[in-house]
DNA sequence: CGCCTGATTGACGCGGTTCAACCTCAGTGG
DNA sequence: CCACTGAGGTTGAACCGCGTCAATCAGGCG
């Protein structure tokens, strides 16, 4: 299960997160311990990485690809409640058990430290600490917002709303010129989208199939989306302009 | 607009969120200087305690009272995000702008310290940048919780959600015999839950007239609440038995 | 080719919103 | 003392957005 190519422990110094993850603020010898207690383990795309109520003895960032944590109830509804992106952090210090269901949604490569030794670190080295709250604090203001998406908006606004977002991630990872059109892949199935926004398959389909009669976007097959004009985009999901920004 | 009676900076010995606000794992000297920082404002009902987007210079422990946190969109549709209760932290450490809106829902006692000095003391003392991470990662359990009501929900269930809610706090907090009823205040409006469950007041007032007709629950008058029987409720509120609890 | 998973589309019905009337109660002032 | 007022709450009727159920389509793979 161990990723060949990342079995053998990286250097943290090259390490694509090393500047985003909850080691950001690491130096020197604090980055060396941080080396020696470090896992690496690859999931594949569907695989669960761990179960809400089980023993859950590890916490990790992700280092690549996308994890989703969500919760289910008895009769089968689902909602995603966060979607682990690269440089995430996933567990929680001073808790035995798994809260939510976390599942690889493509193929995830995660960074793991065994939970005690880790809690011990945050105790001894404050510059963690620091960095796992401020993630942690993004995190919380995330959720709420989608707690206004969830609660409030429309079907037809929060499919907006969750191609703005992914359009905006494009744009700012591909240094795209801004007001030119942005083009992206949806890494995710319609079932995934429907979970996170809290609808249904065939509503998420119908709401994409409007925004493309009506020129919002453009669609090439099922899963390539093409926007024309984002502010066009933004307005349909119902942000006001000023406002905060979901990430 | 300062409560006379804690206008004069009460001991935080004598403090009644002592042990579970942000300052629980301080002792001696780190409890003197959060002592010299502190003071006390308290606002009326209704009072707005800063608006999202505003200058946000200090942060804050809730004394007494209740607070919400809520987000409102351009047209009017609002979504409460958070309810402040005693010992809960209101501010962010490193933002100096407020993502939402806070308002007293009660009267409020705010035990309040500056940004800056604040954030200086966090670098300092890591009892309260602890202390802190764990509140926050509990606030984001709680907020993911709540994606799933919103999200999935239905307005019953959604109703009979936020009543066990408050059924639990009340036995906790008056030590009842579990499986006895329990009776308790709603302490907000019907527009308060509106905002707080993502529906409308209609809906409120049309399902706890129903969870009434049907026994779940008795209402006296449009605020008191009996609960003849937990169990019932919370298989009303479509929680697995097993799992977690939202608090 | 057949099979399976993911996605689209249509028909239909229900749950929750919308709009509106009315009720209750606590002030408030004549 | 009672009329007036306004906020909070309840109830009814009609509408419609989205879920449900079901049929069909497209693409990948053995």
């Amino acid at each position: 299960m161990l990723a060949p190519d990342l079995a053998r422990k990286a250097s943290c110094e090259d390490c694509p997160i090393r500047h985003r993850a909850v080691c950001a603020h690491c130096e020197g010898d604090e980055l060396q311990v941080l080396e020696g207690m470090k896992s690496y383990r690859t999931y594949t795309p569907g695989e669960p990485i761990v179960w809400a109520g089980d023993d859950f003895n590890f916490v990790a960032s992700v280092v690549t690809g996308v994890a989703a944590m969500s919760q289910t109830m008895e009769d089968g509804r689902r909602q995603m409640v966060g979607l682990l992106l690269p440089s995430d952090f996933l567990g929680r210090p001073g808790r035995a058990h798994a809260a939510f269901d976390v599942t690889a949604a493509t193929s995830v490569t995660l960074c793991r430290f065994e939970r005690r030794p880790f809690e011990a670190l945050l105790r001894e080295t404050p510059a963690v600490g620091q960095r796992l709250l401020e993630m942690t604090l993004d995190e919380l203001d995330a959720a709420r917002e989608w707690m206004l998406l969830l609660g409030r908006k429309t079907a037809r606004e929060k499919i907006s709303s969750l191609l703005a977002i992914l359009a905006r991630r494009e744009a700012s990872l591909s240094q795209q010129i801004p007001g030119g059109e942005i083009a992206f892949d949806l890494q995710i199935t319609r079932e995934a989208m429907a979970d996170y926004l809290g609808l249904t398959i065939e509503t998420v389909s119908r709401q994409l199939t409007a925004l493309r009669r009506d020129g919002v976007i453009v669609l090439t097959g099922s899963r390539h989306v093409t926007v024309p004009d984002y502010d066009n985009l933004a307005a349909e999901a119902g942000d006001d302009a000023d406002g905060t920004q979901l990430t």
